[in-house]
DNA sequence: CTGACTGCAAATAGTTTGCATGACG
DNA sequence: CGTCATGCAAACTATTTGCAGTCAG
């Protein structure tokens, strides 16, 4: 992760050593509100903008993954080491399943054929209810 | 549509009806300041606000379905009773092309079995390089 | 040293709320 | 005619930007 920052010509802060660490506590999405909160009970001095600053490379140097929520509030997750990968949410608590396999090869072949478009992503995303809201809701 | 008003007990204002004409003339996902802008051409005094509420509300009927994209604005989309759709998106200038089969009920079954969840809908968008753009690069 | 980084304050963008007026049923 | 709907303005929340001082390399 030093190293990643470092690759990216980036400087090693105490801050952003602070808000790895935050990050990595988390077992769930986060909002930059979050994570400053988290920071500043042993940071109290850090501003929110450098938490959402530094949220931003993470982002980019492939730490965290931006996710799609309700209520406005951007979240990340931290990424896991497989990579390519895609989220069941729960559109009630927000709860969120990470999944890998997608299986959308013959259906992105058969479109670039037919299209004539190089497909070079794609973004994949199931909304339900998780188990508990499921439940609850009856 | 109007008898889905009526059934939730909303009044049919010509607002309303407006809204539901422009809505139903978008082919891609639009956000409700974009909702906005199309109803003003034909009646300018149209408030932002009321395209809110009624998005919400047509939203809570069922006729719309909200969902997410980057840059933080709300998006929408009609949410089709026969046809479902998805789209694919060229990143250089923009083109879009809707496709409807996307044959991902066997990923959707296995998932809600493995996971517990009642799946109820899914998101799927394709990125690349349209024919024009792919050619134009070279 | 020096450019990148930080933190503050202010600006923006998106969305929600309060309230008086207006219109559907 | 009563109630729900509208539109304005203002409040709010989340995020971004400008800038002067600070620090890692």
């Amino acid at each position: 992760m030093i190293a990643a920052l470092r690759q990216g010509g980036f400087k090693l802060t105490s801050q952003r050593q602070a808000v790895l660490r935050a990050v990595i506590s988390f077992r769930s999405p986060f909002s930059p509100l979050e994570v400053y909160e988290k920071v500043a009970e042993e940071m109290p001095n850090i501003g929110l903008v450098t938490v959402y600053r530094t949220l931003e490379i993470f982002s980019k140097l492939g730490l965290l993954c931006e996710l799609y929520r309700e209520g406005g509030a951007r979240s990340y997750i931290v990424r896991r080491p497989s990579g390519h990968h895609h989220h069941l949410i729960c559109s009630k608590c927000g709860k969120v399943i990470d999944f890998t396999d997608c299986d959308l090869k013959f259906l992105e072949e058969r479109l670039a054929r037919e299209t004539g478009f190089k497909i070079e992503a794609h973004f994949l995303q199931f909304q339900g209810l998780c188990p508990d809201c499921h439940r609850a809701r009856r």
